[in-house]
RNA sequence: GGAGGGGUACCAAAGCGGUCAAAUGGGGCGGGCUGUAAACCCGUUGACUUCGGUCUUCGAAGGUUCGAAUCCUUCCCCCUCCA
């Protein structure tokens, strides 16, 4: 009991609701189960945001279960109305065909897939919702919801309250799910499905469908919504979503999104996105905060892109802003000699880092003193890059602000 | 269908013929303090610039005017009350 899927999930923080708690708990410490966490494709990867979800699924595995990643092909056609205020934008086929190839392949990092009994399954639920018969589908599934209760969905209240139009489209989508969790039962013979808070009342549904259409009991399980100390959304900055994809956030960015952690949510996320063991995170919880937002990164960058990655930004961040020198593994960006014969000024420099795209916020910045070369700020905007900037190396340290350092290389 | 109120920058919200690239707050960015935290303090916050300016922006399109976010016309959208 003590050590039950359920009970670490209630101590690693990941419990909001459960259709119910008592019964799942006694069937999962008596057999392993299949449970299934649907995955919206409509960005070409996920982000930090999903990333509670998949801690989810890996939990699943630690505990012998096996987790069932449903990219939603189907659904993602539709748009789930849940939370959102406005119809989203439809993506084509293509698109999603080759944002689920993506996903996957960040499943297959995040999971283990040597072991037979839990690796995890991937479906597609356009495989199913591709060929649904209209008719059919209204006579054996349409029939178990009624319009009355549909109405009185959160997902479908809130926008009829707002006099915001919700097509019927999207008024399907939670039939849909309840069925993807209908077909799984039946072929997969999936128990339970995890979702976020907003998930609740589709989960539900599919509960209650199952049970009215096979006599089966399956369960629904939810996590919190995760939210900053800050009242910010996870997963999410300023400068952009916190891609878990090595080509869209590099595994340093990634370290330093972990190292920036608020003081108040380093425990939290201890609990939440790393592996170590809760036991451990009590025993260590009173050390340098600091040394635990170090430990932090490093176990997230580990898991997602490995341990040499995690040691190496590590190093880099250590040489960064302790030392104030250059780390290896910093970003890099290359510019051409013949660049540099052609009086390329600061601002175009910064401009093509990437580090900003305006030319009047750099030169914003640089009025502000924000920009260093090799930690001199430069306060000439119209400074020009020469060879005598880069080092031995031919390198360079460029810095914007505190904690944007990017390093510049000549070829 | 009838009567009002409203759509302003990333968000909220002032402005209601020139001094408006547009008050103020939040957010962001930069600096200071510190611990790559929070809180706090200072600066900054449309784009481009040869730093003289130039261009684009107050729901959309037209119009009046030397001059419009501000006035007029038409259209679109939102909110409240009545039916």
């Amino acid at each position: 009991m003590e050590n039950s899927y359920l009970s670490e999930f209630k101590k690693r923080e990941y419990f909001n609701q459960c259709t119910n708690s008592e019964e799942l708990e006694l069937l999962m410490n008596k057999k392993k189960i299949k449970a299934y966490i649907g995955f919206d494709c409509t960005a070409a990867s996920l982000h930090v945001g999903s990333l509670l979800q998949i801690m989810c699924l890996r939990l699943l595995q630690k505990h012998g279960h096996q987790p069932i990643v449903l990219l939603g092909g189907g659904t993602t056609r539709i748009g789930d109305p849940s939370g959102k205020e406005e119809t989203r934008k439809i993506l084509s086929e293509k698109e999603i065909e080759k944002n689920i190839k993506n996903i996957e392949k960040i499943f297959k990092i995040f999971l283990k897939t040597k072991n037979p009994k839990t690796k995890p399954i991937f479906v597609n639920n356009y495989k199913w919702l591709g060929k649904l018969n209209y008719i059919k589908f209204l006579r054996e599934i349409g029939k178990h919801f009624t319009i009355n209760k549909m109405l009185s969905f959160d997902s479908v209240k809130l926008r009829l309250d707002r006099e915001q139009s919700l097509s019927y489209m999207e008024f399907n989508y939670m039939i849909l799910q309840a069925y993807d969790f209908l077909e799984l039962s039946k072929n997969k013979n999936c128990l339970m499905q995890i979702g976020g808070s907003d998930q609740w009342g589709n989960i539900v549904n599919g509960v209650e469908l199952i049970k009215r259409h096979s006599s089966k009991q399956v369960y629904g399980l939810t996590t919190p919504l995760i939210t900053l100390a800050s009242g910010a959304k996870m997963g999410k900055t300023e400068q952009g979503a916190v891609w878990l994809d090595s080509k869209l956030l590099s595994s340093y960015d990634y370290w330093q999104y972990w190292r920036n952690t608020d003081d108040r949510d380093v425990l939290k996320f201890l609990k939440m996105y790393t592996d170590l063991d809760i036991n451990k995170i009590e025993e260590i919880k009173n050390k340098d905060i600091n040394h635990l937002k170090i430990i932090l990164a490093n176990e997230c960058t580990a898991m997602l892109h490995g341990d040499k990655e995690a040691k190496l930004a590590e190093q880099t961040a250590k040489k960064t802003f302790t030392e104030g020198s250059t780390g290896i593994g910093l970003p890099v960006i290359k510019i051409q000699q013949s660049q540099i014969d052609q009086d390329l000024d600061i601002v175009n420099l910064i401009l093509q880092s990437k580090l900003e795209n305006s030319k009047s916020e750099i030169r914003r910045i640089i009025k502000n003193k924000g920009v260093k070369i090799n930690n001199s700020t430069i306060d000439d905007e119209k400074l020009l890059v020469t060879n005598k900037l880069f080092d031995e190396n031919k390198s360079l340290k460029l810095s914007l602000g505190k904690k944007r350092h990017i390093k510049v290389e000549l070829v």
